[in-house]
DNA sequence: ACCGTTGGAGAACGTGCGTTCTCCGACTGG
DNA sequence: CCAGTCGGAGAACGCACGTTCTCCAACGGT
């Protein structure tokens, strides 16, 4: 196993197993024995813990980032891409072992000890704004529109882990379609 | 320092400790010295801090639910009633020290290992999504418009705490408001 | 074949923390 | 004044965990 198989085992296990259940619970060793990585090797690669957190926490920023694009690009006219994101919501929240957002999970739990991942998770929310603002300017709506939908997104992803229910998501896209509707067209 | 005075102490404490760094980030030392009572003494009255945890979220829960409902039965209208809970949120949230809510950061941290934690987290928004409902209804708006307020103010709260700003209890407000006119009234 | 490097398994170390124990002073009822 | 109880301060215990170390097998170049 080369150095990049390993990098990435590391990630993929210390990402699985952070957000089953919470970073603070999970030990090194657990890393060890789900990602078949050596401890000695885990800390040539990633010096503490502390940068296998951020390394997990900044590679699913990626791939979050790259679902959703391509989930909303996929839509056929600029409304519907802006109601994408909450039908990919709904298909994330459905999945089983939804556990909540990991960024919102992670602030609350590191992100009064830990600037560099507040940091990190402040980045993934603002860039997940910015790409909702995209979508209400090419739907020709005014900016503070994003704003408002970004709250509804966020707490539709709080809501939907402590109810263990995907319909949180619905109930997003409703209002959502609502405030579209109304917001002045261009 | 009689047994009462004693619990409230530790309620307090705890309770502040925690909101303010995470709950797995405060040891009972940090309690006992911010309290003053001994250790002796609070493992008489809470078995391990698990047992203090719940106390402390039953009574912020209690403390939340009175003073938000203090706030919205103070507005003259049905319809203010309505927007009163986003006015309390920017009150709220404009504090010194806000954190976010602190029963989502209890769940994000614990939901996951301590079942108890979780039912407290989930009746508290019930009975935060029950209260919105009542407002909704006064106001003769269809059921469905409490669970939308409801994301509001869930992700209103969730990104004052990494923004670190009020303002979006302000765009809670603007979209609640706009779903409050455009929902059929009674 | 030999030697130096690499890496694996897991023991070991240090620390922090939840919990309990020890010791001792302070108060109470007679 | 005394016996008994209570409570405080903080040491001690046990455990878990982040991190490092030891030991040894495998491998590659000459």
């Amino acid at each position: 196993m080369d150095h990049t198989t390993a990098e990435i085992r590391l990630i993929d296990a210390a990402d699985t197993l952070f957000y089953e259940r919470g970073i603070q619970a999970v030990g090194m060793d657990a890393i060890r024995s789900a990602s078949g990585v050596s401890l000695k090797r885990t800390y040539q690669i990633f010096p503490s813990k502390e940068h296998l957190i951020e390394a997990a926490l900044r590679r699913r920023d990626e791939t979050i980032r790259d679902a959703l694009a391509a989930y909303t690009s996929a839509a056929p006219t600029p409304e519907e891409r802006v109601l994408a994101v909450f039908d990919y919501l709904r298909d994330w929240f459905g999945q089983p072992g939804y556990r909540g957002c990991a960024f919102i999970n992670s602030f609350a739990e590191l992100g009064a000890t830990s600037p560099a991942v507040a940091d990190i998770v402040r980045a993934h929310k603002q860039a997940f704004t910015d790409h909702l603002a995209a979508l209400v300017a090419e739907a020709g709506r005014p900016p503070a529109l994003a704003a408002q939908l970004a709250l509804l997104a966020n707490g539709a992803m709080v809501t939907a882990a402590f109810t263990g229910s995907a319909e949180p998501a619905l109930d997003a896209r409703a209002a959502a379609s609502r405030l579209l509707d109304t917001a002045s067209a261009a």
